[in-house]
DNA sequence: CTCCGTAACTTGACACTGTCAAGATACCGT
DNA sequence: ACGGTATCTTGACAGTGTCAAGTTACGGAG
């Protein structure tokens, strides 16, 4: 946010280090941040980057191509928001890093509403590119390793992560979806213990441990 | 004019019945259904309605109140799934009738996976209507009632409300987004009793250990 | 039966969008 | 110094939401 309107650069020097591409899915973020789903377009995005209408679609080659490292983008900065909540929790009971885990899923949707809802809105990504198959399954991995305590010697570790993924996006998304207002934070976060301890999580028989 | 291939109505009829009104909405629906969320638009319901452009605009003022009302619709369509599971278990046990509202969840959102995801992807609404207050409210009560008979005495309804709405929600919601196959569902209506069967509900007897 | 008000649209316009084709330009290796 | 190419810009077109103004036909008043 250097100048006015836009980011007035030298119109004639050309970037050959991909600057402009991350500077686009910034601008990207920023404005679903700001104006929601429905403000986000190519034009918009070029506008803000200060460059011309037609720039994104040299680096993006379509919209798809811009919500996808959009998305990309996002799963980063979701991994990182989990990872900083259960780096916290490092020594912590296995229950405790999975309630930290949990923590930081919440943190990231809610500091980032509508990037949340974009990525989890089932919009057409490029299921093949790998900057975001390499993000989305990092996030995925840190949800696994949260699991896997729990996971018994015979079991399938799907079952167990699927039952914490489901419960913990499900609270997450409702909160998001049934709120406009960004307060409800400060409601759903209290509540996470609440929920979690309906589940039947059981370290395996190493440590029985409680609670 | 009108004769194009959709619905050929004499050009010379108004209604005055609000007959548009709904067939709009039905529109609205299959073009969902059939080309996404980017399909949907105020010119293309009109257009396979047989009407003009800007007829919608007369019915919703603008797309917002498009959404609104193919949201109501959509939240009528997704209760009656469920109560069509619930009433095939009339008679038995609270959990197995839990079960049955959870499959009727899973069938809507795998029936009208547009729809559905279009319902929970936070689009802006008129979140005053009552049409859609009432529908989504009505939604919400099967669920309510269905919790019921787990809720303690003393207890707060809305945590297991919650916990469960959460389960299944985060269940389908993930199944829809994660997968562009609709073959989804084949795998995930068999493994919803093994999800549920993780939660810690007794119908009466205060039980802090699980069951 | 006529006539008129108004509900239910239609027509037209404007600003905005995605996408493509073609042009311009500055950096790199040679 | 020079040509090639990556990186943009300019221009165009179809499609979109939305508003203003026009048009038509039904219901009721007389």
């Amino acid at each position: 946010m250097t100048d006015s309107k836009t980011t007035p650069r030298n119109t004639t020097t050309r970037r050959r280090d991909g600057t402009l591409r991350s500077c686009l899915v910034e601008a990207g973020i920023t404005i679903l941040q700001k104006k929601g789903t429905d403000g986000l377009s190519l034009r918009e995005c070029a506008a803000l980057a200060g460059v011309s209408h037609a720039a994104p679609g040299y680096h993006f080659k379509n919209l798809t191509g811009l919500y996808t490292a959009i998305s990309a983008r996002g799963y980063e900065l979701f991994a990182a928001a989990m990872e900083a909540r259960r780096n916290e929790a490092r020594d912590s009971a296995p229950k405790a890093r999975l309630l930290a885990t949990c923590e930081g899923y919440l943190d990231f949707a809610a500091e980032h509403r509508e990037l949340f809802l974009f990525m989890f809105s089932g919009q057409e990504i490029d299921s093949g590119n790998t900057h975001f198959e390499a993000a989305s399954t990092r996030a995925y991995e840190i949800l696994r390793e949260t699991c896997a305590p729990f996971v018994h010697a015979d079991a399938d570790p799907e079952e167990i992560e699927l039952l914490v993924w489901s419960l913990i996006h499900g609270y997450t998304h409702l909160a998001m979806v049934n709120k406009k207002r960004q307060g409800s934070i400060s409601t759903a976060l209290p509540m996470l213990p609440d929920l979690l301890k309906h589940l039947d999580l059981n370290t395996q028989n190493k440590d029985p441990n409680q609670a």
